[in-house]
DNA sequence: TAATATTCTATTTTATACAATCTTGTCAAA
DNA sequence: TTTGACAAGATTGTATAAAATAGAATATTA
């Protein structure tokens, strides 16, 4: 009988990240060891060896002898992110151009698809987990694993920050059109003009965030000023 | 004020990951927990947080009841490393072309001389160290602070390779004109040329590093012999 | 003899108790 | 208001024991 995971760090790592990741924790909150702890039913060393795992990436912040909290992302820093994404999935997407194989134009075409579904559906959970997966299988094709897992932690940061904070209402519809002409560059196997297209899909989408999130920047001091009157 | 709990995992992190990076622990020996919180003068806990830091950063590995060992990087991940790399280190020059300060123009060519003195007197671990903080500045310069963490570990870990395996004699000088000639864009704030040049000497250096390795690749027996020797 | 179970041992992993240290907030004195 | 002592609470590090596991050694079976 193959026990699944006998490593109890590394259950604890992937559900404290997925308690983070789904604002079960949220931005600038206090890990609480006890606590916490006794929520995953396991004691304190296994917990806190994962939390130093996620504090080596970036996913919470520890000072020390005051303990580990969820990482806050800055727009600051939501703005490298993408710097750093544009270019890893622009060296991606160039060298999957010339890979791609019909299994995997299905798949990734399948996944346009589901993307388009949840943005009439208006279900942003799922929304940014299918446009998570439209990128990451594209970059999974370029072959190069060390690109893909950096990717990873770039979109799932990017995506932490997005989802808490909001994005345009427009922006869906339009990214699932640029979604197709990306899947489109692919088809005809054309790298020069799949990073075009991808780059263009990126700034755009970079713009987006950025305005919006320069825009709610200027809400939250207001709703102090409502708090004390 | 005597501060004795400042943070033993970390320290103990920052050490494990020099006698990595200085093969006083070796690609592939196993990481005996007891042996190592006696040479760095602790008990367990802080050490294995700190293998756990270091098995997210992919520098140890870890396999559940079996412990940690200093993690091998195979030919076809140095690969994928130096991919990203250029990915990486292309956007980032464009950026910082843009953006460089007298100051920093001048701190990068003294790197550069640096760099040279270090390939005349042939010390190899210098060489390389002055090689990665030439990149790293000029990264730097872009501002983008999530580019140059990750450009860190990227070449920390292809350092990591081919310090260990060797590279082909004649590429210092080379590299060294190549530097040169990346200066030289920077200096006329051409991003393009920088973006140009930079690609190309990355490149070359793949190139090297590539074929030497495979050529090495069939007396992996010798080499081991020699270095025991 | 070969294949398969079964101990056994060493190591790793987890849990827990405890002490040392640090942070923070309180309260009184200046 | 500021300062500083102090207590309460949390974090960190150590030590140690219990549980789980892998790998080797041994025994059993066919």
């Amino acid at each position: 009988m193959p026990k699944k995971h006998s490593d109890l760090a590394d259950k604890a790592y992937e559900q404290i990240r997925g308690l983070i990741l789904r604002y079960e924790l949220r931005p600038g909150q206090h890990i609480d060891l006890i606590r916490t702890s006794q929520r995953l039913g396991v004691s304190f060393t296994p917990v806190r060896e994962a939390l130093r795992r996620l504090a080596q990436e970036e996913l919470v912040s520890h000072i020390p002898n005051k303990g580990f909290s969820v990482r806050e992302i800055s727009v600051e820093e939501a703005e490298c992110l993408y710097g750093v994404r544009e270019a890893l999935e622009a060296y991606g997407i160039e060298a999957a151009a010339t890979r791609m194989s019909p299994d995997s134009l299905g798949e990734i075409a399948r996944l346009s698809e589901m993307y388009h579904q949840s943005v009439l559906e208006k279900i942003d959970r799922k929304r940014f987990l299918l446009d998570k997966l439209f990128h990451i299988r594209i970059a999974e094709v370029s072959g190069n694993f060390v690109l893909v897992r950096m990717l990873e932690q770039i979109l799932d940061k990017i995506i932490m920050k997005i989802r808490l904070e909001g994005m345009p209402r427009d922006r869906g519809p339009i990214a699932y059109q640029e979604h197709l002409e990306i899947l489109d560059a692919l088809k005809s196997q054309d790298p020069r003009r799949a990073v075009a297209v991808l780059r263009k899909h990126l700034s755009n989408a970079r713009e987006g965030m950025v305005s919006f999130l320069r825009s709610r920047l200027i809400s939250p001091e207001l709703s102090v000023e409502e708090e004390i009157a």
